[in-house]
DNA sequence: GGCTTGTGTCACTAACCGGTGATAGTTAAC
DNA sequence: GTTAACTATCACCGGTTAGTGACACAAGCC
């Protein structure tokens, strides 16, 4: 019986650091950023919220530590699955990445609730976050566009943007509402309606 | 001097809630919903928490009464300037819808906040504006569209809320942190370069 | 053995939160 | 003038927050 026993964990100040940089991110992916504070981590994490301090130097540093994780993260996510054909064209090329994109986040409440935050308030996880994401997502392209020829005449960041914007709106709607304006985002088969939408607007844009 | 006379108001209980209204409006369009909450709402309309639950029942009863009122207030302002050419295409006509819903969006701090928070958190003042917005969005749009036909074999209303998601997107980001990706957004130039590049993708939509 | 360093917990503060009951002051009806 | 209803304020409650100082314990070093 070592029910009376209080759970002997080993000392391992990495360890530590590393459950409670693991609780803070489960619980920032499931509740959102709001009541995200020094006292709820630790109580999730199991650890006094005097280790927040002494290994992060408190919650800026915390979420630092997040962001570089997500931001590492991302660089090895976004990549096109091994040996899939490459792109014919650029209007394909955008096509397939902003239809890995939607999936990409539909997938990762964390950075749906990062994204979230980011428009709410401006904060120190979110700005750095933002910049990474910025980066990894103009990596992600240069890598895919690889030698196509951009369409000439178009102001082509303008509407990748405008693209990566309209999905990044749909998919914090969907998770927070399930729905956006009259479409239903509750299950997949509308999403597959909003994959058919942006590959269709992707080929018109560089028709 | 009246210095030292306590400002002696006359009690007048509908002054009173529209004071703790127009405050409650102000503190969220400025400063978010982070915070947002009746002790910050008294003190700034300069009157007693008390009132706001004789008011109005709470901050539940305030939020909604909130959504009464910005979506009455967005019935009225989604309308085409008097006397101006109705549009001769249905590209033309969103061309010009989309444009004037950024351009209204944008001035609106208040309605941006509330954008942010129904992606942040389900809430009675989230989902009540969010209805409300929709129908003042496809009711515009009826009426702008008029007799004009419809584009034949697209998913009209899925490219329309892209492109409406689009703008939302852009619009919040913008407020948040002046910036998108690799845009600008913190002046008129970035906003011009915008418009442009969504009046030309309506056009390559409905082309 | 003793001692230092690192690891983790506890207890406490001051400030804020939403919410409520009692009370004072004003107005209006009678 | 008296009384009743309305308007507004105050003082407090329990609970939560971020942050800190003091303490207990373990491991390793000498």
């Amino acid at each position: 019986m070592d029910s009376e026993a209080p759970a002997k964990r080993p000392r391992n100040a990495a360890n530590t650091r590393a459950a409670i940089l693991a609780a803070a991110k489960a619980l920032l992916a499931e509740r959102g950023f709001a009541g995200w504070g020094v006292n709820a981590i630790a109580r999730a994490a199991g650890y006094d919220k005097q280790l927040i301090y002494r290994y992060f130097g408190g919650m800026d540093g915390l979420a630092e530590a997040i962001a570089e994780d997500v931001s590492a993260w991302m660089q090895t996510a976004l990549v096109r699955p091994d040996h899939s054909a490459p792109p014919a064209s650029y209007a394909e090329m955008m096509a397939r990445v902003a239809v890995a994109l939607l999936d990409a986040l539909r997938s990762d409440p964390l950075a749906q609730k990062i994204l979230a935050w980011e428009l709410s308030a401006p904060s120190k996880l979110a700005t750095a976050f933002s910049e990474a994401r910025g980066k990894a997502l103009s990596g992600w392209i240069a890598r895919e566009r690889g030698t196509l020829q951009r369409p000439a005449g178009i102001d082509a960041p303008m509407l990748n943007a405008l693209l990566i914007a309209a999905i990044q709106q749909l998919v914090l709607s969907g998770a927070a509402s399930g729905r956006f304006l009259g479409l239903d985002l509750r299950d997949d088969a509308g999403w597959d309606r909003v994959r058919s939408g942006v590959a269709g607007l992707t080929r018109a844009m560089y028709r």
